[in-house]
DNA sequence: CAGTGAGCGAGCTTCCGCTTGACTT
């Protein structure tokens, strides 16, 4: 082997190869194989912050792999993206893997082509330690941060919680939203909608009033008024227009259609397009750049010229705009623009042909549209009407399509789509119009919307918090974390008043109209609250929404040679800690708790805080002689809504339900979760049974239904291990287990398909089964 | 397998950012 080239991802290891030839070997790191040892701080705070690497225990195989392959090559390439990261990821090779720095070749490319990579193997460089300093002081900024202040969040509030740079600004914001959503007072006002239509013509149009009332009265008075009016065209204006398509994917923008369009989690679009990615169909899916590769230019160009023809055709690079890019990779954009849909399953081709048509409709021409604006004038019999009361519509004609052809980025506002974006028709000015009717309907003006996963990476994005490959994984460890929950509300039902005019009668109408529901919307928790107040209290620079920002001004100093790390770090250190400690010795164990009334059994104090294990109640008070009594909350309830009632209902477990086969069936709520108890047997409840008030008839059919399953079971002892039949003089036995039905010969187990009856099984179908497997596994 | 929450104190939890694959009984 000649040449020994390393890069981060292995699916562009394959590629490479391809374009590199028999003289290299590509091989994978699969991202950083060293990291800050991850038991304790790892940081020497004493000896100017060294850092205390380790071999991540995943990675030692990889590790040994790599040495090997080193000592038989003459050179070694590192590879890995031209970022921060990417940059610290080749010198924590050279150094695991003691490459020599003087004869080791480190090069970048930001496009997977073969002019790209061509290009970067002529012109290699030596690791730049700039960049790598800046990632160390990333790493370890982040790591005094989480570790620090997570143990204090486990003494003063509740164990195992944690706090960091991303994730606290993360729940920040979805806290100070719900906060927001509070305090917001709804307004009701009514918004006058009328139809017309043209004294001599067919077509009517709709139209809407040029302010909204704030009453019923002044609604009423204003329809009234309207009896006997005259209206006309008092302005018709038309003005060319066109829009723009957007720029191609990134991962953030990726993750907001695709959840806009597909209604996709923000995990599951990242799952999704990392089969298309590795299957060859799109490019790196983790990229903060809206690049695209010349190669892509010019095949996209193609595709949209033998598409849809030259007149569609416009090429455009677009700049990334987004705080703290980084650029390492291209947009996420189709491999072969050729390619409008692919032969996948459901998922993978939905998300594929939403970058298709995101990649060639950012090279296409603008929308040409005709924008027009009408004004109607009111005219009394007395004269003309209030001068600033008119009705209002505007419409829109594609005059020529152009992008709009392929794609339509979608948006997050929840308004209704504006009910006059439709085709006007052509009336001078001076028309006059006759009202068919008119409705001054009631509506009420909208808190701000809560965060979706999507819309919260957006809002992380754009300041500058995160990065591509992190987007996903924090709202994971945030939902662990129990710091916020993601649910459905349905809208509040409400009485909306609408007053009609038809036919010269004002009427008056009610119905009841239901708010807009709310799907995948995140809602802060009692813990996520009580955790956010506190870190807010004590730790508001790092919950500052520029915190990060700034940070990274320093670091991109230490990558331009203008700061040292350590300096930077100790800057930053020194009040950090100062902090940390005044907060360990000063500050109150918080609870969060919240005093319900009084108990009338027991005339004791009712609260609800929260506890080592979720949130509770309580009856008595603590640290006096007389314990008090405990039950946990229910999913759904929380410390501010919980009611004294509510919270008394709590200590009705256990629950005596009833007798069955002479004997008490109870019913409670244990370690994993509600049961049924009977004959010192326990029952798992469903999971839409409610232990509060779950009735004796449905606890007998859960133990019944048990017993029976029970009984299955034994049956199945009986018949199995089976033995099929022999092989190389081997038993050849089948079985069932948790993961279904499978073989085991020679101590090794083979899982059988889906449906599949092990006892229909012969054995020389059985030896099939078990030589394909040892055949796959010899592939790989 | 079927409750914890006080207090005592053992020993545990925790960060962000790179990257996938493990394959159970």
């Amino acid at each position: 082997m000649k040449n020994l080239v390393i890069v981060e991802s292995p699916a562009k290891a394959k590629t490479i190869e391809k374009f590199l030839g028999k003289d290299y070997t590509v091989k994978s790191s699969y991202g950083h194989i060293r990291d800050l040892a991850k038991k304790e701080m790892s940081i020497d705070v004493e000896n100017d912050y060294e850092p205390q690497y380790q071999i991540s225990d995943d990675k030692r195989s990889l590790v040994s792999e790599l040495q090997k392959a080193v000592k038989g090559a003459e050179k070694v390439w590192l590879a890995s993206d031209e970022d921060r990261e990417g940059e610290a990821i080749a010198w924590h090779l050279q150094e695991t893997l003691k490459l020599d720095p003087e004869t080791t070749q480190r090069i970048v490319f930001n496009e997977i082509t073969k002019t790209a990579i061509l290009h970067a193997i002529e012109n290699p460089r030596s690791i730049d330690m700039n960049l790598v300093d800046a990632q160390q002081a990333r790493r370890v900024l982040d790591r005094l941060v989480g570790y620090e202040i997570s143990p204090i969040l486990w003494r003063k509030i509740k164990p195992a919680l944690s706090a960091g740079r991303v994730q606290s600004v993360a729940v920040r914001l979805i806290v100070e939203r719900e906060n927001e959503i509070k305090a917001f007072e709804s307004k009701a006002y009514f918004r006058v909608l009328a139809q017309f239509r043209p004294v001599d013509g067919t077509k009517s149009l709709s139209a809407a009033l040029s302010r909204h009332f704030d009453t019923e009265e002044e609604a009423r008075e204003f329809l009234e008024g309207l009896v006997g009016a005259n209206f006309k065209v008092s302005r018709i204006e038309t003005k060319p227009a066109h829009r723009t398509p957007a720029p191609p994917f990134t991962t953030s923008t990726l993750q907001q259609e695709a959840s806009r369009k597909l209604g996709f989690s923000v995990a599951r679009t990242m799952q999704v397009a990392q089969q298309l990615y590795e299957s060859g169909y799109i490019t790196y899916m983790r990229t903060d750049s809206v690049n695209l590769s010349d190669l892509a230019l010019g095949m996209a160009k193609k595709e949209v010229e033998q598409a849809y023809g030259p007149e569609y055709v416009k090429t455009r690079r677009y700049q990334t705009k987004t705080k703290g890019a980084q650029e390492a990779h291209e947009a996420i954009r189709s491999t072969d623009m050729t390619a409008q849909t692919i032969n996948a399953e459901s998922a993978q081709r939905r998300l594929y042909e939403l970058i298709w048509k995101r990649t060639v409709a950012s090279q296409m021409a603008d929308a040409e549209i005709e924008k027009t604006e009408m004004e109607i004038a009111i005219g009394t019999k007395q004269g003309p009407h209030n001068a600033e009361l008119r009705f209002q519509c505007s419409g829109e004609q594609v005059k020529f399509d152009g992008f709009l052809k392929v794609y339509l980025e979608s948006t997050d506002d929840e308004e209704e789509a504006g009910e006059t974006s439709h085709m006007l028709p052509r009336l001078p000015e001076g028309t006059l119009l006759t009202m068919e009717s008119c409705e001054a309907g009631e509506h009420w003006t909208q808190h701000p919307p809560r965060y979706t996963e999507a819309s919260l990476v957006k809002k992380l994005e754009d300041l500058g918090i995160g990065r591509p490959s992190t987007y996903a994984p924090t709202i994971s460890t945030i939902l662990k974390r129990e710091y916020i929950m993601k649910e459905d509300r349905e809208g509040e039902e409400r009485k909306c008043v609408a007053i009609t005019l038809k036919g010269g009668e004002v009427k008056r109408t009610e119905k009841t109209e239901k708010g807009y529901s709310e799907k995948g919307k995140l809602f802060p928790t009692d813990i996520g609250c009580v955790v956010n107040d506190f870190l807010m209290d004590h730790f508001p620079n790092i919950l500052d929404y520029n915190f990060t920002a700034t940070v990274e001004k320093d670091f991109d100093d230490i990558a331009d040679g203008k700061k040292e790390w350590r300096k930077v770090i100790d800057r930053f250190y020194v009040p950090f800690h100062k902090n940390i400690r005044q907060t360990q010795q000063n500050s109150q164990r918080t609870t969060g708790s919240r005093l319900l009334g009084v108990d009338p059994k027991s005339g004791k104090n009712v609260y609800a805080k929260i506890g080592r294990y979720g949130t509770l109640v309580q009856i008595g008070e603590t640290n006096t002689d007389e314990k008090p009594l405990f039950a946990s909350m229910k999913k759904g309830q929380s410390i501010e809504t919980i009611t004294l009632e509510e919270a008394l209902g709590l200590f009705a477990l256990p629950r005596t339900v009833g007798l069955f086969e002479d004997k008490d069936v109870t019913v409670s709520i244990g370690k994993f979760g509600p049961y049924v108890r009977h004959n010192n047997k326990f029952y798992s409840l469903g999971k839409n049974d409610d232990p509060y008030e779950v009735g004796l008839e449905r606890c007998v059919d859960i133990i019944k239904t048990k017993r029976e399953a029970e009984e299955q079971k034994e049956a199945l002892k009986k018949i199995y291990p089976h033995e099929i039949g022999q092989k190389d003089g081997e038993a050849v036995m089948s079985n069932i287990g948790r993961f279904g039905p499978y073989l085991t010969y020679k101590g090794e187990n083979f899982r059988l398909a889906k449906g599949v009856d092990p006892l229909q099984l012969t054995i020389e179908q059985a030896v099939e089964i078990i030589d394909n497997a040892g055949k796959r596994k010899k592939k790989k």
